[in-house]
Order: structure tokens, then C-alpha cells, then sequence
DNA sequence: CGAGCGCGATACCTTTTTGATCTGCCCCTT
DNA sequence: AAGGGGCAGATCAAAAAGGTATCGCGCTCG
């Protein structure tokens, strides 16, 4: 399982279609389908039900997606966190800022 | 980044050390340095400081590692919910369980 | 009732990323 | 001053991800 992973899924979730999900990702329609299909073996659950029309979230997926989010979301608030942290170095010691010595 | 960086980081983290990590996570040294770096340029931020000694987290990786482990216990709470739907499936209708018709 | 269309899946190839090994450099220790 | 332990860089092999072309299938519409 991979963030890329989980970020493809929630795509597909939300566009319940594998193409307008690959679209709206930049990426084309096989990968996304093969890196679904990835995630539902690793996980060893069906996650989608696939129809003529579309794809349509079973059970599992819908508890999968919660939890999708959520990492996402964490994810985020790293970044977020981090980019924070540097943004106001005068808080805190920084032992990475050179002296001008030598 | 990804969870396997992440995953790294949280080692080298607790290790203080990238060959004690890396021994841990059972790869070998330079990569899991590599990785380090890698996830470092992305942030943006430098998360810990090389010593003679080892690895000595700065104050923008010790707010990254709350949000790190966040995140994997979050991810192990995915796996853990879709198992657990997988292992009740009685409790919920599943369309995917194929009637005996035809 | 048959042809076309829209959908995901498969096959195959290319490119990118990851990991292993070998080696270098720096600092501490003795 | 020499040796050892630690991280980093270079290089190569393996694995993973992405792209294109194509298939199969079910619905829809003529």
C-alpha cells in the first residue's frame, strides 16, 4: 500500500469511474485500473464493484475511504507542519544555520 | 513522499541512527540514507542533524515524527477495518456473492 | 436482433524508482 | 598518528509505475 495508491483510490471513489478518475489525475485509464486492483489484493478485499457504468463502492471500500481521507489529510498536516517549522526558525534553535565563521 | 519513507523515517528517528535503522528495517545503509535526503529535499527541511555519533532529530523532525507515526497507525487502521469488514460479511449485503441462478 | 458504444481489464513495452555493493571522507578514540 | 565507526556518494541491477494498443463485455439504440 502506498500514499499513491490510496490517493488513486479515493479518485475513483469520488469520480466512481476509473477513466475520469485517471483524467482528473493526469495519469492514463490502465495503470489506474491496475494499481486499484493492486490495492484490493494486498488488502484481500474487493473494494469497487465493476458496472457497465462505472465503478460502485462496496462496504469495504466505503470503510477503506474513511480511513483513505483521514491519511491524506495527516499527510497534509506533515507537510504543513514542517513547512510551518521553517517558516519561523527565530522559535526555535536551528543548529543548521552557519556561523560566519570560516 | 511515501509510506515507505515514512515508515524510514520513523526508524531512523527512534534508532538515532541510519545503520541500526536500516539493520532494523532489513536494507542496507545507503538507500535508507538516500531516502532520508530524498524526503528532506521534498520537505523542504533538514529533519535531523548528521553527528559523528548518529542522527540527532531537529526541532522540524521531531514535529514531523508525531505526524509520521500518526499516519501508519492510521494506515494500520485501514487494513485492520477492511479485514474486519472482509470477516464479517454477513452483516452487510454484498452484491458481489453470486445468487445460484444460471 | 444485431451493430455500436462506453466501460474496465489485459498485454506489452519504456521509464523511473528503489535497493545492493563498493568506496570515500570525517570525526572521535586510543 | 592510526584505526574504527558513522554517513554519504557512485554505480549497477531489479522492481515498480506509467503509456499505448487492444480485448471483452454489457447496455443501448436503430
Amino acid at each position: 500500500m502506498s500514499l499513491t495508491q490510496i490517493t488513486y483510490f479515493v479518485a475513483v471513489a469520488e469520480e466512481q469511474h476509473v477513466s475520469r478518475a485517471a483524467r482528473r489525475l493526469h495519469i492514463s485509464q490502465p495503470p489506474l485500473s491496475r494499481q486499484i486492483r493492486n490495492l484490493e489484493d494486498e488488502l484481500g478485499a474487493t473494494l469497487f464493484r465493476r458496472t457497465p457504468r462505472g465503478m460502485e463502492l462496496l462496504p469495504a471500500g466505503a470503510r477503506f475511504l474513511a480511513h483513505a481521507r483521514s491519511i491524506l489529510a495527516e499527510v497534509d498536516a506533515a507537510r504543513d507542519s514542517v513547512a510551518e517549522a521553517s517558516r519561523r526558525p527565530s522559535l526555535m534553535f536551528d543548529p543548521e544555520a552557519d556561523p560566519p565563521t570560516s
